[in-house]
DNA sequence: CCTGCTACCTGATGGC
DNA sequence: TGCCATCAGGTAGCAG
């Protein structure tokens, strides 16, 4: 599900909503989601601390607490879902086919905040720091930020002889980018996705990092616009297709150079992309 | 250190 | 209709 975008519209909206309020309890109805922190601990160290803030890292989602931060990653399918009060909770979370999956409920009061995950590769922890938590603190540049410049961005370039298209999705390197945007930035920079980060010439740098920061901002502002409603139990992102050049158009026209959209395997995942106009 | 592959989960979809 | 294979917006862990 998420990338950079999605994430950070989900921070913006859920900002407002959480910020300065308590969490009364923390349940974990689905011990997996807190892996490899025990449950207990998850739900001791949340309980009865009020939530100072709300951050986007790479497609991390953090809650600052009095004490320590709650980190969230959505993986591939994770979301969140508001329910109005415990009764509204009680009705509809986990009550089989009909209701909503639902795997940590932070109780805030007069709402509860779910995270939600039937495929439980999502993940909810608790950690006494931001910096202690591997995966935030391994992360890269933020690709919306003033430290990604094009000279930071050529630099990672050049020491990389991984292909594009990996290079891009390494959140070591630049935090944020998935499979979706990734194909969508080297499209609109007219670049083979197989090409080694270490070939690309100084022209060719600058139109991928512009490429990245221009479909990072669409994307977000297509995401913002509707914001994200957590109290639908199946709000989802609306409209992403209609920014995408070329992702899932495996056997179309390009929408450039109309030559056939092709699907390649990289790295186990596919990649989409015009051989005729992307070199 | 760097890179590439696999496992981890569940559900939707499409072909036979 | 059922069954099987394939695919899905991610990352940790491990081997070479």
């Amino acid at each position: 599900m998420p990338e950079l975008p999605e994430v950070e519209a989900v921070a913006r909206a859920l900002r407002p909503m959480v910020t300065g309020r308590r969490i009364r309890r923390c349940r974990v109805l689905h011990a997996i989601a807190a892996r490899p922190h025990r449950p207990r601990e998850l739900a001791a160290k949340a309980g009865q601390q009020r939530i100072l803030g709300v951050e986007r890292m790479g497609k991390y989602l953090v809650l600052r607490l009095e004490k320590g931060c709650l980190v969230l990653h959505f993986r591939l399918d994770g979301q969140l879902v508001w329910f109005d009060g415990g009764g509204e909770f009680q009705r509809k979370a986990n009550r089989g086919r009909e209701g909503v999956h639902v795997d940590v409920a932070l109780e805030l009061g007069d709402g509860v905040l779910g995270f939600v995950d039937r495929r439980h590769f999502g993940r909810v922890q608790w950690w006494p720091a931001s910096e202690a938590c591997p995966g935030l603190s391994a992360l890269g540049l933020d690709p919306l930020s003033a430290d990604f410049t094009q000279e930071r961005f050529a630099a990672l370039l050049k020491a990389s002889r991984r292909p594009l298209k990996s290079f891009l999705l390494d959140q070591k390197r630049i935090a944020g980018l998935g499979n979706i945007y990734s194909a969508e930035s080297l499209w609109h920079a007219r670049l083979d996705p197989r090409r080694k980060a270490n070939r690309v010439q100084p022209a060719e740098a600058w139109r991928l990092h512009k490429a990245v920061v221009k479909v990072l901002r669409a994307a977000l502002e297509c995401c913002s616009n509707p914001a994200p409603d957590f109290r639908k139990a199946d709000w989802w992102f609306q409209g992403l297709e209609k920014i995408l050049r070329v992702y899932g158009r495996e056997g179309q026209a390009c929408r450039r150079c109309q030559g056939k959209i092709a699907r390649i395997e990289q790295g186990g995942r596919s990649t989409f992309f015009c051989r005729r106009c992307q070199r």
